[in-house]
DNA sequence: CCTTCAGTTAGCCATTTAGCTAAGTGTTGT
DNA sequence: ACAACACTTAGCTAAATGGCTAACTGAAGG
């Protein structure tokens, strides 16, 4: 229960940034590499970076390195939690 | 557009919080004073005040000051705007 | 081999967040 | 009048957030 809530506060803290929806959206079409998803955005790489971990830390996304390319993909769980949050207001 | 962004973000941060999420579970059951709503939690009011007033600023809550009492209710807006979101995803 | 490419690590910085205490304001009950 | 009640304001603090640069690692291409 303590630990619903807590993964609900990572959830949602997830979704408090502009660049961070705009990267859930990008993959909402299909996976890609970090250098791409960070093509958009006039941000250094290390900045976008942690952008990637808070997404990754909170369930929003997994990733896979192959080779020097590291690749992410959305996953659906957080979304679920999301709805079912809503589902009690 | 951008506006509207700013919006969302204040709009999930003021979920991104235990205290914050369970003071709209109880407004849910209807409208009720300040320090009703504290009453569940051990934090000082002027702590406590904070997390009310960011759910005023982010919208998901409007207030209401007669006499000494203020009383707090739940606005749907909000949640449309996050249905909103969620169904682009 | 050597370079370039795709991240990654480390560390700095300003701002925001989430808590606290102490003291103040204005309303209500006695 | 005055005490108690329901906030409210002011100001402090520690930790988290969101940005940066500089320098490093390891894979691929020429």
């Amino acid at each position: 229960m303590e630990q619903y809530s807590e993964r609900l506060s990572d959830i949602f803290q997830a979704l408090a940034d502009p660049t961070r929806r705009a990267v859930l959206g990008r993959l909402g079409q299909g996976p890609a590499s970090i250098s791409e998803l960070a093509k958009p955005f006039d941000m250094a790489l290390p900045s976008f970076m942690k952008h990637i971990h808070v997404l990754e830390e909170s369930g929003w996304i997994r990733t896979r390195k192959e080779g020097r390319v590291r690749t992410c993909a959305i996953e659906t769980q957080p979304l679920a939690a999301v709805d079912a949050w809503l589902a009690t207001q």
